[in-house]
DNA sequence: TTGTATGCGTTATCAT
DNA sequence: ATGATAACGCATACAA
């Protein structure tokens, strides 16, 4: 490996002062720095970053941890944070806990022992106690869609509760009577938000909150179908579904289509979070849209702001969602 | 921050017992050894990876340089990397180069910088320079899903051209006469694979090769759009499509579904690998399936080798693809 | 088995 | 403006 003292030997200069051409932050004699960025060219010098950070005691490293990087929702809310991370000066470490608090746990302990310049995470349980880690080394942490109880912490979330209160009113307006509801896993915010919502939909339209109509699964799409499942063979009889995420919803749908129910004219469907490729789906899906690539935006902003002034007053951003009208949900005359 | 210095005055040995106990590879008695491990706990130390890295002149940390991180096919594979990674004791670090070769240059920059222990990249060029300076660095590369020309490195690829020629042929023996083709970008291995397949069957078959049938774009959804638009447009009336990715696939269809032609009636179609949620688009869609996790897994496993051999000969795994048949190509009768 | 001492490659402090 | 030197935190060669 080419060191910096190679560098400075070819140059006939001091190691510092490769060091400071290298930075740029102090002033060198052009005719020295000429000699030095030659000798860097010439011998393939490449500064080690593992040395620097050593030194400095910091990295330009974000550890970015989501809960399924095979959700599109979660991808297109990390290319949020990366267009903004790159024009900060950071890289993004993406980390897949898959749902899973202890595969999260080992992220966030790496993020510690990487000295991670920040993190940004969607927590895959409500247990504060490794956001609360983070905080108390002393590492930047910003909370994506999910909320967390406890410690105060930056926060990017979407209205839940009022996304799926429109869907669900939604359906209402469609005629709908017998509103069944695939709710998420009872200790993430965005599943009791979407429950929420759904609930106070359905007393606003003075409709019971029957229990047979209630499913809770994992948020993933097997998850989705076998609580479609569940709701077919209990002999609920829903007239319409709501689900409170898009793999769930894609799940649902999968289940009906084996059963050869017709949506809407068997049963209608709204799905929260938007599905790629929903135009292609028969019939095109009602959703409730989120605006993930903004969701990620706002938290690499977040996150930026937090690295410049660690002391500034914690924010909470709350991001509008969107009920997107298709053909899944609509009342066949 | 708490170093290995403060454990050890806390427990009354030295740093380098210390060391010892937390690495475990040397005996250390074991009265020791517990007061270095209640120390550790009483005062929440955390080694740091930093200076670990830089002593021992390595880290454990894999980038993996993926070209779209939006597209199912690679983010299906990264989980087959990480699966292997975190067995054999490394974490992944998820770079996403967007098909932007500037952008996948700096990233390898980074790998080097930060002296990442090896590189998993699917290519987004022909460009050999890159990767051939992360193995004149010593920098250990595994090449995926894209086959590079010049330096031999350990590949691992499906069987492209087998795969874009069963497609084909299918579309032949379905009845199937004006097969237009939606190609990738020439400079990439999988883009001239799978069209080299095609080709192959159309010869097979007897049938000219119609310029006008045609396309090449970028293996995106709306470069799969605008070359089926452009193939409408002109007049080349084809009776089938073969589209060699799966977003351009999307794209191709959602042009068909917006100018009401019907599929297969008016047009068939076969995509090159597969897309999630296949079963709920109408018409499901035949496509040659790639097997994603498993390419991700070998990759994992040849760089898991070459850390542990760097001398051991290259390895060039081809996996099979495999035609799933379902409505979007079958013959109305 | 345990401790002492050194160096990994860099940046920053202090003289000059 | 430049150079010598120390220090970041750790792992290891060597001495005891």
């Amino acid at each position: 490996m080419v060191t910096i003292y190679d560098v400075a030997r070819h140059a006939g200069v001091s190691a510092a002062t490769v060091s400071r051409v290298l930075n740029g932050h102090t002033q060198v004699d052009p005719t020295l720095a000429e000699r030095v960025t030659s000798s860097v060219a010439e011998l393939g010098y490449r500064r080690n970053a593992v040395a620097r950070n050593l030194r400095r005691s910091r990295t330009t490293l974000w550890a970015v941890i989501i809960s399924d990087v095979e959700n599109p929702f979660f991808t297109a809310m990390v290319r949020g944070v990366e267009d903004i991370a790159l024009t900060a000066g950071y890289s993004v470490v993406l980390c897949n806990s898959d749902e899973n608090p202890e595969k999260e746990s080992n992220y966030i302990a790496a993020a510690l022992t990487e000295q991670m310049a920040g993190v940004i995470i969607s927590p895959s349980s409500n247990r504060v106690d490794d956001v609360k880690l983070l905080q108390d080394a002393g590492c930047p942490v910003v909370v994506i869609d999910r909320e967390l109880q406890g410690s105060p912490t930056d926060t990017v979330l979407v209205d839940n509760e009022h996304g799926a209160e429109l869907a669900t009113t939604h359906l209402v307006e469609q005629g709908y009577r017998r509103i069944a509801c695939i709710g998420g896993p009872r200790w993430l915010s965005t599943a009791t938000s979407r429950y929420e919502g759904y609930r106070r939909a359905l007393t606003a339209a003075g409709l019971p909150l029957d229990p047979a109509l209630l499913r809770f699964a994992d948020f993933r799409e097997r998850g989705g179908y076998e609580a479609m499942a569940s709701l077919l063979d209990d002999g609920a009889e829903p007239d319409a579904l709501f689900a409170a995420n898009n793999l769930m919803t894609v799940g649902a749908m999968e289940c009906l289509v084996q059963r050869d129910r017709a949506v809407p004219a068997d049963i209608a469907v709204v799905g929260f979070d938007s599905i790629p490729w929903a135009d292609l789906i028969r019939p095109t899906l009602t959703t409730v849209a989120q605006p993930a690539y903004e969701v990620g935006r706002q938290a690499g902003q977040l996150l930026t702001r937090r690295l410049a002034k660690p002391d500034a007053d914690v924010t909470r951003i709350v991001l509008p969602t969107q009920l997107q009208v298709r053909a899944s949900s609509l009342r066949l005359s």
